[in-house]
DNA sequence: TCATTATGGATCTTCAATGTCCACAATATA
DNA sequence: TATATTGTGGACATTGAAGATCCATAATGA
């Protein structure tokens, strides 16, 4: 269980796109210099963020990319669904199983106490509230505050007030 | 970026051997019957928990798995670990990129300040504040209270006082 | 019109996950 | 001791997603 190199290069282009605000558009080819990735395949990445409204793209002449929202709105948890897709972490592959027939009769599951909730299984319960800690805290860090981080270190003084 | 089937599989075997403490040994086709998995693959799962000291196993007539300590003492962080491996969650795949020479330009990265610590990469510390976040809420679920959960639910008196 | 730049389709390779089969070792029981 | 039972580990097959490339096409500015 690994995130994908794609993820990891989605998040260091809008690293770059987000360094380069002031400059309005970032072509393909200077992205994947920056990042040693070749142009065919970043591209196909970046039509994805493009897609799902991450990214403006302008093609032509000086066209290229630039971030469609402020940096401080794009949070981890948006780029990472965007590439990793929105499927559930864990998913039980086997609810008419015997076991969950067995874990049935001495507690709920199958019928709609207050318990049981939305997943039949359990073990998927826990695994669900695994995802939704990860997600609170990927949600938590955007690409702001990753910028920030590589200004703040240079001079520590105000260590934690955005 | 999910769970593999395995991990699932494994979840549930134990589940099975934490329910049926009683009994001693509990043979694959028991695991595989209730789980509706074949036996060959599942045993490839058990003999894994074994090597990582999870279940312990007997060959032999009446042989089987059982749990080699407390359900209560086996976290998903435990097994999951076992099934899916220890590498780290989120591995930035170029650290020798422009992207990383640029951003140390103007901040600390590169050099050791107390700011950089162990990776270098900025993106990829973020992911790792996220691994622990998930990791620790891992590591606070166990075998045994899924076991809790399938009981508590039917009489919902001690709603949180283990 | 032309060079530039993004887009999307097609295709290829690689590799891990999934799954099966089989020979072998260990064990209990008759 | 012989035999049936049960776990182990190696070999192998299949599948699908990730990673990557190439090319025709569309859009844009000069």
């Amino acid at each position: 269980m690994q995130f994908s190199k794609s993820t990891d290069y989605a998040l260091h282009a809008l690293l770059h796109l987000g360094h380069s605000e002031r400059r309005s558009n970032i072509g393909i080819k200077e992205l994947s210099t920056t990042l040693g990735v070749s142009e065919s395949y970043l591209s196909k990445i970046m039509s994805k963020l493009r897609q799902d409204g991450i990214v403006r793209a302008v093609p032509g002449v000086n066209g290229g990319y630039e971030l469609s929202r402020p940096a401080d709105q794009i949070t981890f948890l948006d780029v990472i669904q965007v590439i990793e897709g929105r499927q559930q972490l864990f998913e039980c592959s086997n609810t008419n199983s015997q076991q969950h027939r067995s874990l049935a009769e001495e507690g709920v599951v199958q019928q709609d106490h207050e318990c049981s909730g939305k997943s039949e299984c359990l073990v998927e319960q826990v695994m669900n509230g695994a995802e939704q800690q990860l997600h609170q805290y990927l949600q938590e860090h955007t690409i702001q505050s990753v910028l920030d981080m590589a200004f703040k270190c240079s001079n520590h003084e105000a260590n934690k007030k955005e």
